[in-house]
RNA sequence: GGAGAGGUGGCAGAGUGGUCGAAUGCGCGGGUUUGCUAAACCCGUGAGCUCGUAAGGGCUCCGCAGGUUCGAAUCCUGUCCUCUCCGCCA
């Protein structure tokens, strides 16, 4: 969320953002309880203070009857304050929704519109988009899983429904292999890699910004309990330092996170979500950074760099686009997605996304860094990316690596986490 | 799952319901002394909000949320977490 002072200080800014990010926020509304809750608090403090001086007071009163009335002043002081709570209580309520529904401020140099039509393509990838023959039809991964015995679609459907899925043979093993291959080149880089939780509480959801109930949450949650399945390790790793104040000289702290991630995908039938594409649970290796203030866009372009390493790599063609405002998520000010060549749907899909958060998440999750010698603590930058998302890299890996002989042969880098080297029957 | 114990400042660790935002030690910052370093000594050292040009003042925070009271770190209830023992188990 953003600063109070921030929003008070800022308030055209503020509202045009909402304006450019396509969310309806009442930015006056939240003005006019913030100047009224000022006051409140203000007056609280005094009530307070007088019922301190009154309570101190009785410990040195000399008869009974001073007492006595000290206690019925003090009782009456009391009652006022009770009131003015609850009615700072009801005030705070309206005004952190609103604040919590106010979505980050964007970068300056963001694609300004409405949905992703507004998305511009930044760059391309190394590999060239596949030269086939005139005459050759490329099967999707769906038909490939299909020849090779990769992944059972229907077996998935009958243990857990729609949208789950086995792995098989092969594609077990190149799952594994994805997922070496992203950590060891990320520990290498310097993150702490962790296998995280699978499951988070709700109010760490919360901090960073997911929300685990309501009609379009993605979010499955656990009946009878305040636990949810993650959509993504950011939300573990966010969580991570949570209501921590850690010293500025640690920073940065760069980790990646293996784990499943669950989403319901809730009101996206009908769209591209055949196989893999759009699927309810799937493995991922999430790189999650936190950082001082004027580090954040740096690491941004080095988490895109890595990202693009990465798929670059793996021999997969690509084009990196810079989020348009409208279709930037609350918490990102500034969001890069790597769209990976699909031939079986014949154009690009999202296969990463990595968001520069700034101080939007970190506020929400209290986490703080402080500087030795210097007063006061800041908030942190936080910073997220994919590093692979296993469902959508070994669609594109598959799909990608198929030969006109009907075989599909593996990138070179996976090459020392796999026993072969093509499928093949 | 059952039975106990405990959660206090960066850490360790005190704390009769009022004089406790909190002793003490360590750590950290500054200073004195000293060829240098160390030791010793002295002073200072939590966060957030708020009033003030400033000096300085006020409020809140002793896991979290409530309650009792004129007054709660201290009493009561709930909750979370940690530790020990038992049971169960990959």
């Amino acid at each position: 969320m953003l600063d109070r002072k921030f929003i008070l200080e800022n308030v055209d800014a503020v509202k045009l953002n909402c304006k450019n990010r396509n969310v309806v926020a009442d930015v006056d509304r939240f003005v006019e309880l913030e100047n009224d809750r000022r006051v409140k608090q203000r007056e609280l403090d005094s009530l307070n203070q007088e019922s301190n001086v009154i309570a101190k007071s009785i410990g040195k009163c000399k008869t009974q009857e001073e007492r006595d009335a000290k206690k019925d002043e003090g009782r009456v002081v009391r009652d006022k304050i009770a009131a003015l709570q609850q009615e700072l209580k009801t005030l705070e309520t309206e005004q952190s929704a609103i604040q919590r529904g106010i979505p980050n401020m964007a970068h300056p140099d963001c694609p300004i519109g409405d949905d992703d039509g507004a998305n511009t393509v930044v760059c391309y990838g190394k590999t060239p988009l596949p030269k086939w023959s005139e005459g050759f039809k490329p099967l999707d991964h769906v038909e490939l899983a299909e020849k090779y015995d990769l992944i059972d679609f229907e077996g998935g459907a009958r243990v857990a429904g729609a949208g789950f899925y086995f792995l098989k043979n092969e594609a077990v093993l190149l799952e594994l292999a994805l997922e070496q291959f992203a950590i060891n080149k990320l520990v290498k880089k310097g993150f702490t890699p962790t296998i995280t939780p699978d499951l988070a509480k709700n109010s760490v959801l919360q901090g960073t910004g997911y929300i685990p109930r309501g009609n379009e949450t993605q979010i499955y949650t656990i009946e009878n309990t305040e636990l949810s399945l993650i959509a993504t390790a950011e939300i573990t790793l966010g969580g991570l330092l949570a209501d921590e104040t850690i010293d500025s000289e640690r920073l940065p702290l760069k980790f990646c996170g293996v784990s499943h991630c669950f989403r319901t995908e809730a009101g996206a039938a009908g769209r591209a979500s055949r196989g893999l594409y759009r699927v309810h649970q799937f493995s991922k290796v999430e790189m999650f950074v936190f950082c001082l203030p004027d580090q954040s866009e740096a690491f941004h372009e080095e988490l895109l760099g890595i990202e693009r390493e990465i798929f670059d790599e793996l021999e997969i063609p690509y084009q990196v686009v810079d989020t348009a405002t409208g279709d930037l998520g609350g918490p990102a000010y500034r969001k890069y997605d790597i769209e990976a060549w699909m031939p079986g749907r014949n154009t690009y899909g999202e296969v990463t996304s990595t968001s520069n958060c700034t101080d939007y998440q970190a506020r929400r999750l209290n986490a703080r860094y402080k500087v030795k010698g210097e007063k006061g603590a800041h908030y942190l930058h936080t910073l997220n990316g994919t590093a692979v998302a296993i469902s959508r890299a070994l669609l594109a890996v598959l799909e990608m690596g198929q030969q006109e002989d009907g075989t599909i042969v593996m990138p070179n880098v996976l090459r020392p986490y796999l026993p072969f080297d093509r499928i093949a029957r």
